[in-house]
RNA sequence: GCCGCAUUCGUCUAGUGGUCCAGGACAUCAGAUUCUCAGUCUGAGGAUCGCGGGUUCGAAUCCCGCAUGCGGUACCA
């Protein structure tokens, strides 16, 4: 059988990364398997809702490179794929459960149970809706059938809560943790049905996950402790259960606890795929298709936390993923994220872009600062350039000077090279490149390697100096490539420049 | 507090009873690339496998206890 997996985000902000993380394991999965892959929104807290999110999340997983079979953004045979588009079904289900004994009604408000909390945090205890507790609260199992009637027609708001049977060990067969037990009389007995008559997410997620046909569940390891419930819900309806596998946290680099937005912005990193503007407080966060990061990349990165190959195989594409990947492969303990690593990541993938589409990239890059530059040129400063950067925004970063001649000088490599006579030396020396007709960056570089021999000067002063005069600092590839791209009379306007304004 | 999950170099991890006085990658450091920086290449350091008990001829690997960390404990997902 083909599995059907569901990546299934609630609209409530943009999609974190380790959310990515998650999405991206169901579809290595089902992808491996020939499986369906399935976006379902969970959106039965409107009260969470934020405009914009689902469509973030559609254009993230686009940017990625993970794609759907069936979905809100395009639809399939079990549709709708959004929850609150399914709301008419739940209610059947809840009452079904009741039928049969599994359920019962609760007529607590919220600030009765509060105050219950209260009471017990008072008395350095927990209060939990479970089997101790219910008969002591406002229920369909502790009023009479004439009153819980008379209160439901009425209009009187309830909820619908799992009354969890007592003394019943249950057991959850996870994929990646083996085999979790847990006793009944330490749950509480959850919400399954909301008096805004929408289903929390417990009951609508095993509704859906069954009528949508899902053979696996791979979620994230928070979900873990209702997995429980869930395993029972399964079981009240007379329902096959899916597979489970409860994936290991992603966690902040430095300390431990989750990866939240607040690292990212302490440590510099995006921790969304894509930038987010929230719609409310206008607060930007970054994203890493903004931060120049490729998917690729974030892809192969990703997948590598909490998981491997088994081999010492680091680089791989998504086919190379999906023929790899195997959910006995996922570790058990939660993943630090290293932006060092994406770093390095995102290094190896920015080689592997064309040349010709870096120009292309570049050449607009230019057009926004008013530089006219023609593609032959732009072709040897990238082929140039390429390998040292890790971000294609850095395109301009280790480039600039082939376009414009320096403001100014690094003072630090000024200092340490520019000595007095430098000067003098370096007049010479742009008459020696001038003297090179037709200019030719060998003979040039033979010429100006005589002077220095000839007048026994100090090479790393003197190329350095020079290489000041062009560049603006003691960086950059190697100088004779950068005289002849920059050509012969730019480099002796640069030289001459550079002799007036730096005086020792 | 209660329930659950986890625990191998700084980080991600390999390892499923002997071939492991523990292998790889990132990071760090050194050398090379004879102008610089970056990159690249080569090399080095770095884990008494959380701790304590068992089981076994033999344990990172199996069992028990403890510690620590994390997750959950909402009419949120």
């Amino acid at each position: 059988m083909k599995p059907r997996v569901r990546f299934a985000p609630s609209p409530t902000g943009p999609l974190h990364i380790g959310g990515v993380r998650t999405a991206l394991y169901n579809y290595l999965f089902c992808k491996k398997f020939g499986g369906t892959m399935i976006l379902r929104i969970e959106d039965t807290d409107r009260t969470r809702f934020v405009p914009g999110a689902e469509e973030y999340i559609i254009e993230a997983f686009q940017w990625l490179g993970i794609k759907f079979d069936e979905g809100v953004h395009i639809g399939g045979p079990f549709g709708p794929y959004k929850q609150s588009e399914r709301k008419s079904m739940y209610k059947a289900y809840a009452d079904q459960l009741i039928e049969n004994g599994w359920a019962y009604y609760a007529f607590d408000t919220p600030e009765e149970l509060d105050a219950r909390r209260k009471e017990a945090e008072a008395a350095k205890k927990n209060f939990q809706y479970d089997l101790h507790t219910r008969g002591t609260l406002c229920n369909s199992l502790t009023l009479s059938a004439e009153e819980v009637k008379g209160r439901l027609d009425s209009g009187v708001p309830y909820v619908v809560r799992f009354k969890f049977p007592a003394d019943t060990e249950i057991v959850v067969e996870d994929l990646i943790r083996g085999i979790v037990k847990i006793n009944s009389n330490t749950l509480d007995d959850k919400v399954l049905y909301k008096s805004d008559g929408m289903p929390t997410y417990h009951l609508a997620n095993i509704v859906d996950d069954h009528t949508m046909e899902i053979t696996h569940v791979i979620r994230g390891e928070e979900w873990l402790p209702s997995a429980p419930l869930h395993v029972m819900l399964y079981k009240a309806f007379g329902w096959e259960a899916p597979q489970f596998a409860h994936l290991p946290l992603l966690l902040k680099p430095d300390g431990n606890g989750k990866l939240s937005k607040r690292d990212g912005d302490r440590l510099g990193f995006p921790v969304f795929p894509l930038q987010w503007t929230d719609p409310k407080s206008g607060e930007v966060s970054s994203g890493y298709r903004e931060n120049g990061y490729v998917p690729e990349a974030v892809i192969n990165m990703l997948a590598l936390l909490g998981w491997n190959p088994g081999t010492e195989q680091e680089i791989m594409s998504m086919d190379e993923l999906i023929q790899l990947f195997s959910l006995e492969k996922i570790s058990k303990s939660g993943a630090k994220f290293d932006p060092e690593k994406a770093k390095w990541f995102n290094h190896h993938y920015v080689q592997q872009i064309p040349v010709n589409q870096l120009v292309a990239e570049f050449q607009k890059v230019l057009e926004g600062k008013g530089i006219k530059a023609d593609d032959s040129k732009v072709t040897r400063v990238v082929e140039l350039i390429k390998e040292r950067i890790y971000f294609t925004r850095e395109l301009w970063d280790q480039s600039h000077y082939f376009f414009e001649a320096p403001e100014n000088y690094d003072e630090q490599a000024v200092k340490k090279r520019w000595k007095p006579g430098t000067g003098a030396h370096l007049t010479k020396i742009a008459e020696i490149i001038g003297s090179v007709v037709p200019f030719d960056k060998q003979t040039a570089h033979d010429k100006v390697m005589d002077y220095i021999q000839q007048n026994e000067l100090n090479m790393g002063q003197i190329m350095n100096s020079f290489r000041i005069s062009l560049v603006g600092a003691a960086k950059g590839p190697d100088l004779f490539e950068i005289v002849d791209i920059l050509g012969p009379q730019e480099v002796i306007n640069r030289m001459q420049k550079a002799i007036e304004v730096i005086r020792i």
